[in-house]
DNA sequence: TGTCAATTGTCAGACGCTGACATTAGCCTC
DNA sequence: GAGGCTAATGTCAGCGTCTGACAATTGACA
């Protein structure tokens, strides 16, 4: 359901019954609670007890609405990243695919406000990106979850050059290949002390420009 | 301590205490029940306190041995690390970064059963290998090791180079890139039904000499 | 041998998470 | 609009990971 909102940017005009809205609420008052929390006091000395009673819920319907405290982590990620793979899917389909993911990655830091405004204000998320880099078990989950994103995004490229991907490499190698560039670029921003998404966006076009030189046989000083 | 073994390839030859030497073994035991544990039913359905009891240990003991469940089922990699760690430092100066990778993960593949014989049978470490890509948890922290190994590898990079690693993207770049294309060889290795570590190190050095291929503008069919 | 310090065991408890069952509250029909 | 159906929530008990505190044990060394 956050997959179609996040691809298609609407969110399901029939407000449907009572009871949904609701949950809907209930779920979005406990992702905002959490980041509030998580971003103010540390995500290791958050504890669930206290985003329930934020919301003034049980800790058993914490846990109805999430796998696990990681999950509620990720809500925000969660949409971003299926922002970032639909501005791959709308990528002419001519365009090579190293060109393609640059494109996506831009398309999507260029857009992303919008998408996350619905559910978290960007700022937060902003934030919590920074925590979730910080956290050891968080910054963990976060890679693996790049890392399933990242197959995803291998089947889209395989799917637009005709392969398949069980037998050419290739696609899961360019993706594999921009995956650590688009890390190393995030790690440093979360570094800086630059907030803003303009500058993570400039950032990441900038390594991605670096590609090449870097894979020169000799490289020059 | 670990790193130092494997690093110099030599257990301290002075036997120390028999204080010291018991630790060591209760250490060494401890890992060996547990890698036994967790590849005979699974990560999650081992306890702590059936490790510790395989033992004959408090399971306090066992968190004085290791911070966290995840930490002994780490204990081989640490190892493995350490050893491509190494092997890379002992690449000749002259060597173009990339290659100088390439070859420091042929010469670890290659070398990296005597390392680890002194823990655990390097065929115990293998299946272990399967375990950790196939648990999420396990899976999310492996992702977190390689990017700190990733990170040192950067650094010896960026002085083999004579760089500075905060002023120059590339050693960070090709290091991910490197790493990323290693991930995916892992990964089909993993997959496949072939134990040997033999069929891994091919399978890393072909899509190693993919790289270049796949970064060109068009792919050929 | 006796003292000192390191290692271990025991115990209590916080926190994450789950199953089972009772309670509440939206929904839908008559 | 009363009553029955079902989904959502609360309550409770319990397992597993992990930690602090204190007591008991055991190697080291004078």
């Amino acid at each position: 359901m956050t997959t179609d909102e996040a691809v298609a940017g609407t969110t399901t005009p029939p407000p449907a019954g009572l009871r949904e809205r609701k949950k809907q609420r209930t779920r979005a008052a406990l992702v905002r609670s959490a980041l509030e929390l998580f971003t103010r006091q540390g995500y290791e000395r958050t504890t669930v007890d206290e985003i329930a009673e934020a919301v003034e819920v049980s800790q058993r319907t914490f846990f109805r609405y999430f796998a696990n405290k990681e999950e509620v982590a990720f809500a925000s990620q969660e949409s971003a990243e299926c922002h970032f793979f639909a501005a791959l899917c709308a990528r002419p389909a001519g365009e090579a695919p190293l060109a393609a993911l640059r494109g996506a990655t831009l398309d999507a830091w260029g857009s992303i406000g919008g998408a996350l405004e619905q559910l978290v204000p960007p700022e937060l998320h902003m934030r919590m990106y920074r925590v979730i880099e910080s956290t050891p078990s968080l910054l963990a989950v976060h890679l693996r979850r790049i890392a399933e994103l990242e197959e995803r995004l291998a089947r889209e490229i395989a799917r637009r050059e005709g392969l398949d991907i069980d037998a050419d490499p290739r696609p899961r190698l360019v993706v594999a290949m921009f995956g650590g560039v688009i890390r190393v670029a995030g790690k440093l921003w979360t570094e800086g002390d630059e907030d803003s998404v303009v500058t993570l966006r400039d950032l990441t076009a900038f390594h991605l420009d670096y590609v090449g030189p870097t894979l020169a046989e000799k490289w020059d000083k």
